[in-house]
DNA sequence: GAAAAAAACGATTGACGATCGGTTTTTTCG
DNA sequence: CGAAAAAACCGATCGTCAATCGTTTTTTTC
């Protein structure tokens, strides 16, 4: 999923802000105006449509909201961009592997008790 | 790092053979002559400006071969989206913690052991 | 030095994001 | 209801960049 400048943008503001239509996004993304509300209504339709927002017709307008978490869609563009390289199936570890390859033994660390503890929580939730 | 599709295959036949001129690449990526010779040329030059080729003149041609290892190269393009999507400076550990999130347990568990090693021969190698 | 090989230059085409102007549709409200 | 305001939709332009070659220039090689 290759995005523009604006469009990540856009996408990030959505992160943090739970919901928004276009009026406000332009209001609070754009200083002057140096971009039209038109310019981000076509943005947020861009991104509509790449499933990257959702919408809803609250009345008059659409309000937008992000369709997926930060860290889902992380984590989805890193495999995409892990399997653009690699041909074999257990890309998530190649990607591991690769990154790994250039922390520092504190973040290594970091690292390593963020997976227990994924792991533990993922045994009591079952 | 922003590739092309022939972009990438190029870099990938890299990744499988230590070096070769701009006929060779030509010759056994391209079956029929679905491309000129000198079409791979440009993208060997673009690769090359891009720094993900090196080159040396060998006499008559330039030879090429990879500028840095595919597991290399792939840690550098994933801290690169992570980067574009997260302010803060630890990206390398957002990463992984979205990636993560959605391997299974078998996954986390050879994760987990990868780690492991590394840290190993980071404190033996040092 | 002339022919052959390679490199360098640069033009064209096709995607795609950014940016708007204009038009149509929908809402609102006096 | 009917007009004005708001929002959505359509589509055109511009800029960037990869892909693809033709042409020209530079190097090599005999």
């Amino acid at each position: 999923m290759q995005l523009g400048y604006l469009e990540k943008l856009v996408l990030q503001y959505f992160w943090d802000t739970d919901e928004a239509d276009a009026k406000r996004v332009h209001r609070e993304l754009t200083d002057d105006s140096v971009r039209t509300l038109n310019t981000i209504q076509s943005t947020l339709d861009r991104l509509y449509k790449k499933k990257l927002l959702i919408r809803n017709k609250a009345g008059h307008a659409f309000i937008y909201r992000a369709a997926m978490a930060k860290n889902a869609f992380l984590a989805q563009l890193m495999r995409e961009v892990a399997a653009d390289y690699t041909d074999n199936e257990d890309t998530l570890l190649a990607a591991f592997s690769s990154l790994s390859a250039e922390m520092t033994e504190t973040q290594l660390q970091a690292l390593a008790s963020l997976i227990d503890q994924r792991r533990a929580s993922d045994k009591s939730g079952k």
